[in-house]
RNA sequence: GGCGAUAUGGUGUAAGGGUUAGCACGCGGCCCUCUCAAGGCCGAAAUCCGGGUUCGAAUCCCGGUAUCGCUACCA
C-alpha cells in the first residue's frame, strides 16, 4: 500500500473512530485572530463531529515563550466560547518524551548528531541579502555530519531528521487536495535542539519533533491548522513513517490577510481578540464573522448562530483562498446579533458595558429587571457596538448627561421653543394617565394650537430628555423614562433652551 | 534566489463545461419617518492576462503575471 492509500484508509477509518483534534497556540503573544479562527474550525469540526478539541501549549522556544501570556490566550477562548474538552498540555513538561523519540530515531539510523554550529545556517532573508540578493547560499542543509563526518566536534550536537533521499513524499489534504514533493527539496531539519548550559543541559524540541510526537501520543486524527504549515507537512509525514506511525489527515486553512492583502499584523490596527471584545463586539456575533472567513455553507445563509455553524461546518466547505479581514462587516454582523440576539442573551453583556462605564445599579438585575429589559430593547435598534449604550444612551441610564452641540444648534434654534415647551411641560404634568398615546396626543395638539408642526416640538423634547439628536421614538423614550423624569428634565432644559434661543 | 500554493465586483463568497455569473458587507438612490438606525425596493460594480481542449470554459490543460507561504537549533 502506497502511503497516499493509507492516508485514504485513515480518513475512512476516520469517520468510525472518535474525532480528535487540537488548537496548539505558542505563548509568544496574545490571541489573534487568525490563531483564533484556526481554534474555531477545530472546534466546529470536533462539535460537529462529536470529537474531542485538545488545548496544547508549544512553549519550546524558550526565547520567545512569556507564560504570563497564557491566561491571556485562554480567556481569549473562553471569551469566544471555545470550550476545550483536554488540557492545556505543555510541550515544556513533556520533554522526556521528544528525547525519547529522537533516541530512537537515533537507533535505528533516522536521524543524526549534527555539531555545526547553530549561526551556521541562521539568519533567513536578512543574512540573505547581506551577501547578496543572487547568491545562492539559501541551500538545502545536508552537512557533512550526515555521513557522521562532522567538521567538528567540540559543541554539543543538534539531532537532524536523515531525510530519505530520491524519494517522493505525497499526501492529501482535506482542503488543498493531493499535495507532492521531492524529498532532495526538504532539508535535514533539525528535531532537536543543541543542549545549552543556560538551559540546564535538558534538549528541546523543535516544532517539527514536539508536534509530531504530541499529535501521536494525543491520538490527534486530524490537524487542522494554518496554511502556513502546508510546506511543513512533508517533514511531518517523514517523522511519522520514520517512527512506525499512521498520519493523521490534515487539512490546513487559508491565511487571514490585512486591508492591504499582507499578512494580517499589529499594523493593521487590532489584532488580538481581546481587543475587539474591549471595543465591544458580541463574542457570537465576532465568531459568526470569523467562521465566514474562510468558509462557507455553501448557500446563501450569513447569519449563523453557533448551533447551526456546528450543524453545518465541515471541512469540503474551507476555501484554499486568503480572506481578508473586513471591519466593516463585522460591524454589521455585531449590529445584527444586538438586534436579534434573544433580550436575555443580550443583557449581561449590556451590564457589563454599564458596569464598565460606571453606571449600573444593581437593582436593575433584580427589582428593575423589567424596566432595564425594556429600555435595552428600546435602544438596541440603533446600537452597532455595545459602548453605545453608555454613549448616546447615557442618558436611560444616569441622571448626568450633557445636552451635545449639535443637537442644540439643530433643534433649539426655533425662537418659540422656550413657550411652546414650558406650556408641553405643564400639558405633560397634567396628564392623568401617563401611556404613549396620551403624551402623543398632549404633544400634537399643543402644535396644532400653535400651528407648528408637531416635528419641532418632537425633536426639542428629544434633545430635553436625552441630550442627543439620535434616540429612539419620542413617546416610547417619554414611557421608558416615566413621567417625573420627563417632567423633571423638561423643567431642567428650559432655561437653556431659552438662553439658545435668544442668542440664536 | 529555490520550492509550493492561490487567483470571481472594493471585501467575504456561490456557481465544480451550458445561468441575464447568485448572495452578503460596503457604496449610491427611493420608500417609510419624529431624529438616527432598522426594514423594504432599485442601482453601479467581478470571472488576473494569453494560449489551448471543447459545439460550448469562471469551471479542464499549459504559459505568464500578481499575491501569499515555506526556505530558523520560531512556531
Amino acid at each position: 500500500m502506497t502511503h497516499s492509500e493509507s492516508l485514504q484508509a485513515r480518513a475512512e477509518d476516520s469517520r468510525g473512530e472518535n474525532v480528535r483534534v487540537r488548537f496548539a497556540p505558542s505563548p509568544t503573544g496574545y490571541l489573534h485572530v487568525g490563531g483564533a479562527r484556526t481554534a474555531l474550525f477545530n472546534w466546529l469540526f470536533a462539535r460537529t463531529q462529536r470529537g474531542r478539541f485538545i488545548l496544547r501549549i508549544e512553549d519550546t522556544d524558550l526565547e520567545r515563550n512569556r507564560p504570563e501570556l497564557v491566561e491571556g490566550i485562554l480567556d481569549g477562548l473562553r471569551w469566544l466560547g471555545l470550550d476545550w474538552d483536554e488540557g492545556p498540555l505543555y510541550q515544556s513538561q513533556r520533554l522526556a518524551g521528544y528525547a525519547a523519540a529522537a533516541e530512537k530515531l537515533l537507533s535505528i539510523g533516522a536521524a543524526y548528531l549534527c555539531y555545526c554550529p547553530p549561526e551556521k545556517y541562521a539568519g533567513g532573508d536578512s543574512a540573505d541579502e547581506a551577501v547578496g540578493a543572487k547568491s545562492e547560499i539559501r541551500r538545502i542543509v545536508r552537512c557533512s555530519c550526515r555521513e557522521g563526518k562532522p567538521s567538528t566536534a567540540e559543541q554539543s550536537p543538534a539531532v537532524r531528521f536523515r531525510v530519505p533521499l530520491g524519494a517522493t513524499t505525497r499526501f492529501d489534504d482535506a482542503v488543498f487536495g493531493s499535495r507532492e514533493i521531492q524529498n532532495d527539496e526538504i532539508e535535514d531539519f533539525v528535531l532537536l535542539r543543541s543542549a545549552r548550559p543556560a538551559i540546564g543541559g535538558a534538549a528541546l524540541p523543535t516544532y517539527q519533533l514536539g508536534a509530531v510526537v504530541d499529535d501521536m501520543d494525543m491520538r490527534i486524527t486530524h490537524v487542522i491548522r494554518g496554511a502556513d504549515h502546508i510546506s511543513n507537512t512533508p517533514k511531518q509525514l517523514l517523522l511519522y513513517r520514520a517512527l512506525g506511525a499512521v498520519p493523521p489527515i490534515f487539512a490546513h486553512v487559508p491565511l487571514i490577510l490585512g486591508p492591504d492583502r499582507t499578512r494580517l499584523s499589529k499594523r493593521h490596527g487590532a489584532t488580538s481578540v481581546s481587543s475587539y471584545r474591549d471595543e465591544g463586539f458580541l463574542p457570537e456575533a465576532f465568531r459568526n464573522f470569523l467562521a465566514l472567513l474562510g468558509w462557507s455553507s455553501g448557500d446563501d445563509t450569513e447569519m449563523l448562530r453557533t448551533s447551526e455553524l456546528i450543524q453545518r461546518f465541515s471541512l469540503s466547505g474551507v476555501s484554499r483562498t486568503n480572506a481578508v479581514f473586513d471591519r466593516a462587516k463585522l460591524e454589521w454582523f455585531n449590529q445584527q446579533y444586538l438586534q436579534k440576539l434573544p433580550i436575555d442573551e443580550l443583557l449581561p453583556a449590556v451590564q457589563a458595558e454599564l458596569e464598565r462605564a460606571g453606571l449600573w445599579r444593581p437593582e436593575w438585575a433584580t427589582s428593575q429587571r423589567d424596566w432595564f429589559a425594556r429600555s435595552v430593547d428600546l435602544l438596541r435598534p440603533r446600537t452597532r457596538l455595545l459602548p453605545d449604550f453608555s454613549h448616546w444612551a447615557r442618558a436611560f441610564f444616569t441622571e448626568d448627561f450633557d445636552y451635545d452641540l449639535a443637537a442644540r444648534e439643530k433643534f433649539w434654534k426655533d425662537e418659540r421653543l422656550p413657550d411652546l415647551l414650558a406650556r408641553l411641560t405643564d400639558e405633560l404634568a397634567a396628564l392623568p394617565d401617563w401611556t404613549h398615546d396620551a403624551c402623543d396626543r398632549a404633544l400634537r395638539q399643543l402644535a396644532e394650537k400653535a400651528a407648528v408642526k408637531a416635528a419641532l416640538l418632537i425633536n426639542a423634547t428629544r434633545v430635553a430628555l436625552v441630550g442627543q439628536p439620535v434616540a429612539p421614538p419620542l413617546f416610547d423614550t417619554m414611557l421608558v423614562l416615566g413621567k417625573e423624569r420627563v417632567v423633571a428634565r423638561m423643567r431642567r432644559a428650559l432655561p437653556v433652551v431659552s438662553a439658545r434661543s435668544v442668542a440664536g
